[in-house]
Parts: C-alpha cells; structure tokens; sequence
DNA sequence: CTTGATTCCGAAAGCGCTTTCGGAATAGCG
DNA sequence: CGCTATTCCGAAAGCGCTTTCGGAATCAAG
C-alpha cells in the first residue's frame, strides 16, 4: 500500500505540491475546475493530510486536552465518560482530537500542566472539580493556554466555565425538606478545598436560616468523596444528641452510604431519616430506598463545554462563555414527611 | 516570555542545533562535557521539544488511542474511567498521549479507523467491547496498525488481547447456584453480536449441562446492556411457567433491573429468586438487595493493557501478548439458598 | 495592438526537530 | 614524529505540509 502524501498526489495530478494543498484547503487562488479535480484524485486515493505536518506547519495544534481529576473513585467517575464523550463529539465536528492526560498528585498537576503548555500539544485545555484557589486555573492562565474549567474557583469572573448552581440547589432542597416538617436537618459536605463543597454548604446553611432555623454545627460533617466516607459521615451524625431527621448529602455517592448507615441503625431512611443527595446519578434509581436527588443536567454538557472552549480558541472572550445550569430536585423515595408528622 | 526551541539552546550554547539534539537524545557521540552542560541549560530554560516536530522528524507518534465503545449507557460507564485511568499511567512513563476517539455507528467505525491509520496520529491502538466478528479488528490488522483488544472476538488467535473468562465465570455461578439448591436457573444474555455475549450464554449452558440439569430456552432472555432491559427481560421470564427460582446476568447491569423486576412482582430477590450479575462494580454494594456478582479483576487492566500495547509497538509479537484472567464470585444478598429448600 | 488588471499556478521558504555523514581535532601506536 | 583510529561536533538533508511571493498567461480596456 503506497502512501498518499501530498506529493503523491502532486504528481499523479501534474500539480505543484502547493497548489494541491491550497485546492485542498479552499484557497480562492485555484480555479474551480482544477481544485475539482484535485478533490477528485484526494478522495480516489483517500488522501488525509498527515496531521502531524500539518500541525507543525500551521503552528496550531487542532487538539484538546482533558485533565483527569487524580484520585477520583469509581462511583462517582460516570460523570467523566459523559463528559468525554460530549466533548469527542464537539471536537470531531472540526476533526480535532480529545486527549486525556492525568496527574496524580497536584505538584505533579502544575508539571503536566507546564508540559503541555510548552509542548504545544494542545490548544485548549478542559479541567474538572476546581479548588477554590485553583493552582491549576492560574497555571494556565499564565502560560496563557485557552482553557474552561467545569465548576468555578472563587474568583471566576475572568475565566470561561461551565457549572450547576449548586448553592441554590441546596438552598431548595433545604425548603423541600421544610416543607415536609423537618426541622433538624443535617449535611454532609465534601471537602472545602473543593469550591462546589464550599458553595453547597453554603446553600444549606443559607437555606436553613432562611428558614428560620438555627445552623447547628453538629449536624454538619465532612466527609471525602466516597460512598464509605458518607456512611462514617451518617453514622457520626446520626450519634450526635441533635439527632437529624434529614439528611443533605454534597454527593449522590455519599448520599448512598447515609443509607446504609441509616438502615444500619434499623431506621428506615425516606421514613425515619430523608436522605437527599445531589447529582442525579443514574444509578440512584437502584439504591435502598431510591435515592431522591438534585438533578444536574449532565447529558449535553461535555458538548456545550466542548463548543465554549472552540469558541474561545477561536478568539472568543473567555468571559463571554460562562454558564451557570440549575439543578433540579428529583423525588425518588429516600425522602418524607418527618417521621410522627401526621400525628 | 521568549519561546525556547533548539535553536535557542543551540545559539546560547553556542552548538548546532543537530548537537544539542542529539546530546539531549543520548547519542554517544557526545562527550560527557558537553552533554551535561547542555542538559543543564536546558534545564534552566525549561526546554521541552515540540512534540509535533519530533513526531514529524521521527515518525513515531508517540501517541496511542482507545477507541470509546459507542452508546455506552451511564451505568456500566465507570468501566471506562477505569481503563483510561490505567492506559493513561502506562503510557504516562513514556510520555505518549493517550487520544480517546469516538464513533457512534460502526460504519463511522470504520471511517474512524481508516483515519486513523492514515493520518498516522497514532501508533497503536486499543479498543473494547469486541463483536463476534469485529470489522474494527480486520481493518486494525489490515492497516497494520499495532492493536490490542479488550475483549475477544470469536477467532482471537492472531492478535493481542486482554480478557476475563467469563465462560467459566458463569459455570461457575451455576455451580454455586445448583449447590444452593436451584433447579430452575434462568439467564439474561446480551446481544450476542457480542462475543462476550456468547461466552457468557456458553458458560451458563455448560454449566446448566454438567450438573446435569436441561437448558430450557424459556429461561434464556436476550436483553440491551442497560438496567430497564434487564428488568424487562426479568418480568417475562417471571411471567412464563418455568418459573425461576435464581437468574443469571450477562451484566451487572441488567442484573439490578432484574432486581427490581423480582420486588415488583412482591419477591424478595435472594430469597425467592436469587440473582447474580457478572463486572463486580462498586455500586452493586449498594443496591437492594446488594447484588451478588462475579467480579472482574478491574483495578490493573488499563494498566496492563497499555503495557501490553507498548510492548507490541515496539515489535512485540501480537500473539506473545494474550491474556486471560478469572473473575471470581463475590457474595453479598442477591443469592441465597433456594426458598422451600430447608423445608 | 498596447497596456494594465486579473486569474491561476509554480517555486521556495519555512515549521522545529532528528539523523546521517563527513571532517577536524585529538588520541593511540609503532 | 608520522600514521591510523577515535572522539566529538557541524552541516545539511529531510519529515509532509502550509503559505507567501512572484510571474506567466489570460483577459478587459483604451
């Protein structure tokens, strides 16, 4: 098998090399009858410009990179293949690649990022779960690579990014609670180096004031990101002399083991204790009981993410790409009127 | 902030370019001397080569890519975090790109991989999930693309793969079940355009077989990878009058919709009818009741895989690099002895 | 028929790196 | 000290493509 180059098909078409590629490339410069015939002869022999020329030629890396948060735990990564595979299908609409890179450790972050920014690899860069002071973020702001971040740090006013607002999220589960005449109503976080645990426990505590109710700190606990983690999280809570009749989770995957410390109790959780969580996890429709949760809309946003970084690469202003999505509650069955309240 | 290229080492040395490469590159023409003084400043000016010219230069492309399995449903996704997670390490120690590309039908596939090839963006290949008989698989050979496959087609004997044996996982559940007491096993298969699909249903007919029971057709279902068709493969085969007391599952998956079918009817899944899936994911631990579930031995495998394609690029011989792992049963509350047995 | 404007293409210079080749400088040997 | 063998480096030719520039050929206008 002959391989296809652009002199290959300079020859076979009696052209200069450059004029192939500038018919190829919808120069105005070529006649429409000769760049027909070009076309022609390319797709005969199935003529793909070798990227790698090109690349090197034009000087821009037609290529995406997607930091994978280190550390991240089984339960919760479905939300990383949603993400990729919008922003594979964004990407292909140009014919540009989507590639993954990982750090494990966050030294080890700054390093990959300084990487790629000099290799030049990559002309736009995706990154997940920002802390709230982003190392990450200022990294490449300075190397000035085009990036979007999905979430924000807190000073996000002068980057592109993609985020649910959770704050509001808990906010109104919080109210959901209320409503159903809860009145000691726990959560449990994730770490505030995170940003989204910072503003979610913020939602909560915003929301439980706004009710009238007092924020008692021993109904608040942080836990890692982990289904186990949760579940020690519950079982502290649950210990404690304010006994929660409710319980806001920062995670669907903490949120599934307050279920099982709850039931571990020989409680009923969505009947003695409510469990709500948040992401919308699809498998939370399987928990014991179902979990109910705030929905954030993860179909599309791997696409939209995707077009929003393309359109800064393109020359956009970062800060005219930042959305902010609401989540939305979803009742299952881990939820209900506070135990005794019909009496 | 100058951008710093051989030539700019070259000059600040006061070297050709060409020396500076190859003292970078550990040619041995170079005396000690002056490779050290140039590592150094190349150390000092954080020099990292542009990839794209030394992929060019060189005509290796130092990158390999995972072909994502398209329609892949939110619920057996953590698989691919998981595998990209291990390539992403292996090909991390030589600092190649991992590319994540995507197709949604197969003859995109197809287009997919032709380009691939052509483009010469990649210098190898992995990729999930085979059919019985893969086209993908032909066409890798075709190109000579240097391939390795998560999975097996039906005639694996000539390249590179990586899989669990999944037949004998299922005799195996049989096993388990029939010394449980069971007599009436059904199971829920996949499409068997899936080799996976077939071993599977192959396993549990071997099994049915050499514990001397009959296979009966109305106890095998065919169902989508996904939870609902588990759970409406469950309810039809509840609904015939070969009732069974314990149900096999291709996936896990289907398995926790065959959960949910089993409680709709008012059964106790583990108790009425056992269930056992096959992966072992993480969330299996969680649901209700928690499934039983042979369990693939995930944690390495993107590892060993990347490794495994390294070793073939670099002129391993494809059929050196096959591997077969067991997965192994992993008991939790799906299953249990059959009801009526103690009686 | 001459001149100036267009149209269309060839030629050539890179992009930043690698690698081969040859030659100067040094070393080893008789 | 002369000669060959080493050691070490510079020069240059690519890798396959893009893009600028200029010029030949064609056209319209005077």
């Amino acid at each position: 098998m002959q391989k296809v180059s652009l002199k290959f098909l300079s020859k076979e078409l009696g052209l200069a090399e450059g004029t192939v590629s500038r018919a190829l490339n919808g120069y105005s410069d070529i006649s429409e009858a000769t760049r027909s015939r070009v076309i022609a002869c390319a797709e005969k022999h199935n003529y793909k410009a070798n990227q790698t020329a090109r690349r090197l030629a034009t000087g821009v890396a037609e290529a995406v990179a997607y930091l994978m948060p280190a550390n991240t735990n089984a339960l919760s990564e479905p939300f990383v293949s949603q993400l990729l595979e919008g922003l594979g299908q964004s990407l292909a609409r140009r014919n540009w690649d989507l590639l993954v890179v990982q750090a494990s450790s966050s030294e080890e972050e700054a390093e990959t990022i300084a990487k790629l920014s000099r290799s030049g690899k990559v002309s736009g860069v995706v990154i997940s779960r920002p802390y709230k002071q982003d190392s990450r973020i200022e990294l490449l702001r300075k190397y000035k690579v085009p990036f979007i971040v999905h979430g924000r740090s807190v000073s996000h006013a002068d980057y592109a990014w993609y985020d649910v607002d959770s704050e509001s999220a808990f906010m109104d589960a919080v109210d959901h609670l209320v409503m159903l005449g809860h009145r000691q109503i726990g959560f449990i976080g994730a770490p505030t180096y995170y940003h989204f645990a910072q503003m979610r426990l913020d939602g909560y505590r915003a929301g439980i004031l706004s009710n009238g109710l007092k924020v008692n700190d021993s109904l608040i606990e942080v836990a890692e990101l982990s289904d186990d983690a949760g579940e020690r999280a519950a079982v502290n809570m649950l210990k404690s002399p304010a006994s929660p009749t409710a319980i806001l989770c920062a995670t669907d995957t903490q949120a599934i083991g307050a279920l099982a410390a709850i039931r571990a109790q020989g409680l009923e959780p969505g009947k003695d204790v409510s469990v709500i969580g948040y992401d919308g996890l699809a498998f939370g429709k399987h928990t014991n009981p179902p979990l109910t949760t705030m929905a954030q809309p993860l179909a599309h946003s791997g696409r939209q993410i995707g077009d929003m970084l393309l359109a800064i690469i393109d020359g956009g202003n970062p800060t005219d790409y930042q959305e902010l999505r609401s989540a939305k509650l979803v009742r299952r069955m881990s939820d209900g009127p506070i135990s005794g309240h019909t009496e």
